[in-house]
DNA sequence: TTTTTATGTTAACGGCGTTAAGTATATTTG
DNA sequence: CAAATATACTTAACGCCGTTAACATAAAAA
């Protein structure tokens, strides 16, 4: 008998909210995503945010959810490439590129801490399932080493801890890129280092490492 | 002719601004240490510590120093290790345990923006030398493994690339470590991963690829 | 129609980094 | 010594911020 009572502006506020943030997030930046910004784009008050998110590190959890939409679509794709290590290295690649892409996204998506805050406190007081974004993504890298160890690859090596390190190795990369410190050291070490590409480079130079071991 | 002229607080203010910065700092974490803080624990106005530091990047810039001469200390320590190859190994254990047992200056030296902001301030203004705290660091890195490239390891490999690869990986597990985001990840693929040392485990197993390769 | 409930708003609190203007004191100068 | 000047620091204020409490209003339910 309960249909939806009134609305004084037409649409799901919730939506509006979440996508004025997001268009001040990628605009600006994350510094200059504010809640008040936010409700001035929208056109409400900034406390009219607070009756659809429990507060700033909510707003920032949705946005951080639609960056691993956005990685989740781009891993799709690379199941049509067939040989699975070929695979693993455009899954490298492809990372790679989405990191230094949409640098604010990934910064909330691996960076930042207010997001996983959020989870936190909903775990708290629901039962919740973790963070099933990460874990997602996570998963489709561990599919793909499974499939090179199936071909001969990697033989003898676990296969999380492999992926992990995998892993670990791209968002060291990305995230001293994005933060400006990689360019920094390469900028002073410039008679060592090869100034462009050092990303890529990097990074196929892993792969090789792998490819011998 | 011109001697100091005077002073209201006895010692150098500049010294105990950076001191009660620091003991914020390690106490409570970044976010809880503000310049308003800062001065209360000092004593004097907050309008004054701009007479000793040009913003609050200036400040944290001598803070993150401070965690570099940390870093730097330890890895001295290390050229007592006579191998090569273990003392490289050895090193790497350090970063981590620098990385682990001091989260807040870790965060400062390889994290955090706003260290740097102050650095192109200062670049902008003066000629200056660039990050030469990093550089200091990743050429200790580099020397370990000219040595290890002395005694055969790592042959055909660019030596700078090669320890670029190396401290990414390191930062990567250790920057995904102290953010939380790999504590989340493990507790979910509980099955897949074995939930204690991860981050010791994982670095063990980039060693024995390194040596295979 | 009256009551209740959903949906907003205004006002305010306590915080933040930072700048402009003012004050007192010690040194230099006349 | 007295006046001028430079130094060291403070007060007041600006414009932000996230968030809460109290209040208003319009629609649905009684």
């Amino acid at each position: 008998m309960r249909a939806k009572k009134k609305r004084k502006h037409k649409g799901d506020l919730r939506d509006e909210i979440l996508s004025a943030a997001k268009k001040l997030f990628l605009a600006h930046g994350y510094l200059n995503t504010s809640m008040r910004k936010i409700a001035a784009k929208v056109g409400i008050s900034p406390t009219t945010i607070y009756l659809y998110y429990r507060d700033k590190a909510d707003v920032i959890h949705a946005l951080h959810q639609e960056g691993f939409k956005i990685l989740a679509e781009q891993f799709k794709i690379l199941e049509n490439v067939e040989h699975p290590f070929e695979r693993l290295k455009a899954m490298g690649r492809c990372y790679i590129n989405f990191a230094l892409g949409n640098r604010d996204f990934y910064e909330l998506m691996f960076i930042m801490q207010e997001p996983l805050m959020h989870l936190e406190k909903q775990q708290a007081s629901e039962r919740s399932s973790g963070w099933k974004e990460g874990e997602g993504a996570f998963k489709a890298l561990l599919d793909v080493i499974k499939d090179c160890q199936k071909e001969g690859y990697f033989e003898g090596y676990h296969t999380a801890e492999l992926a992990l390190l995998l892993w670990a190795n791209l968002h060291g990369l990305c995230a001293l890129k994005n933060n400006g410190h990689l360019d920094l050291l390469t900028r002073a070490m410039e008679e060592e280092l090869p100034v462009s590409n050092v990303l890529y480079k990097s990074f196929e130079l892993y792969v090789q490492i792998l490819q011998k071991g």
